[in-house]
RNA sequence: CGGGGCAUAGCUCAGCCUGGUUAGAGCGCCUGCUUUGGGAGCAGGAGGCCGGAGGUUCGAAUCCUCUUGCCCCGACCA
């Protein structure tokens, strides 16, 4: 490919608006172009990218035992009314009406495909003998994001690789989902991409039936919790380890009311008493399953909804409305403390609560707090349990390390489903035995746009990106230091097509600039291999080469030296080592 | 949906506070000459409803009101 004939827009200067460096790099390196908030174009360059990325994760789809299909984006609304979804997804549906000979049709632009492809197999497949079967296909998903940010990050249509496994036990299911998550693993390892497989709430079938593949990356929107030990998990899911809390033997001083007019949060009261955040008691009022239940939390700490759940046994836990608040406690929501709540009601409280003494709270009365509150003498808990997000610094659940809490780019998700879309849809089988059972099943995602992040946002330099030889738009680009001339330009097209013809992606900086230009933006866009044709190496009979995570270029000889490169650059594209060795 | 910011050439921005010829710069683009190993130089040129609507004024990119879009923080994210 002639780089004049293609469309590489780069840019010099940081467009704006553009912050994080995938973002930044994306677009000036030309390979994105924003339609609008949340929408963008993957020109020339992005989309060989994307396909590259594709590929991988169909070939490794493929060689897991799924089965390509691909279903149609649109879908009617009906469908999704059936599993309660429209309500679940809320504003991040985009619907429409579609007119129809005077009528109009209500239909959903499809933001997963669960509910079409449990109908497909609801009505194709009814025996034991057709099971198990994974489906999957890759393809556009639509959802409205309020707030699209940081580029092709977070966008309202992205590029999602969805599989969905039909089991007709849990034995089979948990081979299903092995499988896929090996493939996973398989996949982010070619694609160069560093990621942690982290668990996740695994929702109503338990144990370890979700993981999250997560990208480790300053710009992450998710916290994932890990220690050296290799135990890894999201904040909803994170387990904190023994902590051995023992009530402190420090001298109950008097409680006393104070006045804290307009003090209503944590950092407010914290402010106004001159005090620290971990000097407070947090007392959140949930409503489990409709009852009102006090949860208390070390002011520093964040209450984990997941984990009242469990505690509770219950099936939907929220925080409670101002009017619930207000009539449990007698105070505006700010105010509530666990002394003499107006209204008798379960407390629970997390471990770190038992060791505070003299302790800050709301008083259950108006711009109102408690100081010197104690454990027993001032409020009583009916539980300790785990029921905060994990902190930097916490126990390890898993070994005497402590946890330490990064960011990261979730990736994709695997997730042991259940029965819960095949017993809405009626997905059932007839078994060995006769009798009618509900497939169980699971389903996996990849976000193939975030792969592509992932890469640009931990791999590059302040020249541009760093491409893995596996996804580089071109693996090789081809820069004549003088177009003009006639024998740079023969030769460049020559080993050019050599290239091509042994399978490797190529382009040819045909355009007429100067060297300076050419080489600023192959560093930008960042191939693999920059072969450089110059007066040096064409008297001489040798070609200057340079991979893009090395620092100097060297000169080889031009005899042998493109079968040479196709078999370095083959086994790069396979292993990645050189890549990842590079980054170390 | 709350809070903050921005909107002027293809891109990055100045001008606005304190209204006044024909709205500017750098980069990019076009023409010519020179140059050719890390974003060259000279000369000439094209390119703007100053986001949109309304208002104040003799006069608005500039002041006021409304509106739209984009960016950031927060809330939300099966």
């Amino acid at each position: 490919m002639l780089w004049s004939k293609t469309l590489i827009p780069t840019m010099k200067e940081t467009p704006e608006g553009a912050e994080i460096p995938s973002h930044i790099l994306m677009l000036r390196a030309g390979l994105i172009s924003q339609v609008m908030a949340g929408a963008y174009t993957y020109l020339p360059l992005g989309y060989r990218a994307l396909r590259k990325a594709e590929n991988i994760v169909r070939e490794e789809m493929d060689r897991a035992g799924a089965v390509e299909l691909h279903m149609a984006a649109l879908a009617p609304l009906s469908l999704y009314e059936q599993t309660n979804r429209v309500e679940a997804f809320g504003n991040v549906l985009i619907k429409t009406d579609l007119p129809r000979g005077g009528k109009k049709v209500p239909v959903v632009f499809c933001p997963t495909h669960e509910e079409t492809i449990t109908d497909i197999v609801s009505r194709y497949v009814s025996s034991y003998r057709q099971l198990p079967i994974t489906l999957y296909q890759i393809q556009t998903k639509f959802r409205n994001e309020e707030r699209p940010r940081f580029g092709v990050l977070r966008t309202s249509e992205f590029l999602m690789k969805d599989a969905y496994s039909f089991n007709p036990t849990l034995e089979s299911l948990n081979a299903s989902y092995d499988a896929m998550y090996a493939a996973y693993c398989k996949i982010f390892t070619r694609c160069g991409v560093p990621f942690l497989p982290v668990e996740a709430e695994s929702g109503p079938i338990g144990g370890d039936a979700s993981h999250e593949f997560m990208i480790p990356s300053q710009h992450g929107e998710d916290k994932v919790v890990h220690c050296v030990c290799g135990y890894a998990a999201n904040t909803e899911k994170a387990e904190i380890g023994p902590q051995n809390i023992v009530k402190p033997a420090v001298e109950p001083k008097a409680m006393q009311e104070i006045a804290t007019p307009g003090a209503h949060t944590v950092e407010q009261v914290c402010a106004f008493l001159k005090c620290k955040p971990h000097k407070l008691i947090k007392t959140l009022i949930y409503l489990v399953d409709g009852k009102a239940v006090a949860v208390l939390v070390r002011g520093d700490h964040d209450a984990n909804e997941n984990k009242v759940r469990k505690t509770l046994n219950a099936a939907k836990v929220e925080l409670a409305d101002p009017a619930t608040i207000e009539r449990v406690t007698g105070a505006p929501v700010g105010f509530a403390g666990p002394v003499s709540l107006k209204e008798k009601l379960p407390i629970i409280a997390d471990h770190a609560v038992l060791g505070m003494a003299n302790a800050i709270t709301g008083a259950n009365k108006a711009e109102t707090h408690l100081l010197n509150v104690n454990l027993d003498r001032d409020f009583a808990v009916d539980k300790f349990v785990d029921i905060r997000n994990a902190a930097e610094g916490d126990p390890c659940p898993r070994c005497s390390e402590t946890l330490k809490i990064s960011n990261a780019i979730e990736g994709g998700h695997v997730f042991k489903l259940g029965t819960k879309y095949s017993e809405a849809l009626g997905a059932k089988f007839l078994d060995t035995d006769e009798t009618q059972k509900t497939i169980i099943m699971g389903c996996y995602g990849i976000g193939v746009n975030r792969i592509l992040v992932g890469i640009c946002e931990t791999s590059f330099d302040d020249a541009g990106i760093i491409w893995p030889v596996a996804i580089a738009p071109y693996e090789v680009v081809i820069s004549p230091i003088k177009a003009t001339d006639e024998a740079s330009m023969k030769l460049a097209n020559d080993l050019c097509e050599q290239f091509e013809n042994a399978g490797i992606d190529c382009v040819v900086d045909d355009r007429d600039q100067r060297p300076g230009v050419k080489f600023k933006d192959a560093d930008l866009v960042g191939f693999p291999l920059r072969i450089v044709l110059g007066p040096k190496g064409l008297e001489s009979g040798e070609l200057e080469i340079k991979w893009r995570w090395e620092k100097d270029a060297k000169m080889i000889p031009l005899a042998g030296a493109v079968e040479k490169l196709v078999a370095e650059l083959n086994d790069e594209r396979k292993t990645g080592k050189r890549f990842r060795d590079a980054k170390k």
